[in-house]
DNA sequence: GGGCTCATGTAAGTGGTTACATGATTAT
DNA sequence: ATAATCATGTAACCACTTACATGAGCCC
């Protein structure tokens, strides 16, 4: 019984209160998403999977709106999530970042193309920080203090707005160099 | 014909010349390994389906030392590696971060916990960086002045130490403050 | 002789996305 | 009326990892 740790997002949000699988996937977007994504191809089936192993019970909402199917917590789901969360390593890290790998091999590249991947490697951070930054209103009413989501939000935004400054030097350092190339 | 991002790296490192699969599992691992890992299982057969598509050649190695296969890019290989280098977004880029994930979920561990959690998350950045840092000398050498690869790899040292300051920053924050509500 | 590195590969499985199908309810 | 949102699901596919099998040549 080894679960996914998208498994224990599912876990991690249940214990929030009692939440149908479209309401876990819309809280993931807008919060773990930019760290770790999950889409409706992997909820339902992790759904189906947890309640199967006794971590969470669903039942159809009573409410005769919509068809739909709440979810909560058992104990042994609770005892699980705690359990994950108080585990020592290792914890798994992974990047995929394509444009700093257009980058990497970039070296036959004219500069004036290489800047242009700079540059559309800086906006799409951009873009992202932008989001992350829309989030924290949201974020601070629900959490009072600094709790661990703000915090955890706070530091998308500074993660995201250290790889646009980086890009931005990068940018000006290549643009000065180029410049000095041609003025020789 | 689309070619995954790793059939890409494969071809990004036959373009400095003739190598076998195992040498661009070798040189993966010292480069593009921490925005882009690949493995044997991805390499191999990668290999074979950009050779049937004749983006590259191989051709048993002369040399009657071990059984090797060396491949090298054909012009329409280069074009496609050109081709790709120039395209512009979207770029793909993606997280997979079981640290902030546990951090974002760990309102419920005690603080004695969080700090722990915090701390193995930065001593694994600090670990990467560490490799990282060792790789720099091999690439200096390899690449005489501030080529790509190299300001990647500068960028990848940086991105490690960033998050380790974080980590740090709020260690010591939450040191702090517990200490603060002890005293109270 | 034994262990390390070089070298090639594959089978099974994992974890995930994309795209689609379906339909009710709500807001404009 | 119609578009958006709520809501559930699945099939096909994808990229990738892990673990294993196999063996040659090299260094002590």
């Amino acid at each position: 019984m080894d679960l996914s740790k998208t498994a224990y997002v599912i876990l991690g949000m249940l214990r929030m209160g009692k939440r149908t699988g479209y309401e876990i996937k819309s809280l993931v977007d807008v919060s773990t998403r930019f760290f770790w994504a999950a889409s409706y191809g992997q909820i339902y089936p992790d759904l189906k999977r947890l309640e199967k192993a006794g971590l969470i019970r669903g039942e159809a909402a009573e409410t005769g709106e919509r068809r739909r199917r709440e979810y909560e917590l058992t104990p042994a789901g609770e005892e699980a999530l705690e359990a994950w969360l108080s585990a020592g390593p290792p914890l798994h890290f992974e990047l995929r970042h394509e444009g700093l790998l257009r980058l990497f091999f970039s070296g036959s590249l004219p500069a004036a193309e290489r800047l242009g991947l700079l540059r559309s490697i800086r906006v799409e951070h951009e873009r992202v920080r932008d989001e992350l930054v829309d989030f924290k209103p949201g974020v601070e009413v629900a959490e009072p203090d600094d709790s661990s989501p703000l915090a955890v939000l706070k530091f998308g935004i500074a993660y995201h707005e250290f790889i646009i400054g980086w890009c931005s030097d990068t940018e000006r350092r290549l643009t000065e160099q180029t410049a000095s190339e041609k003025r020789s």
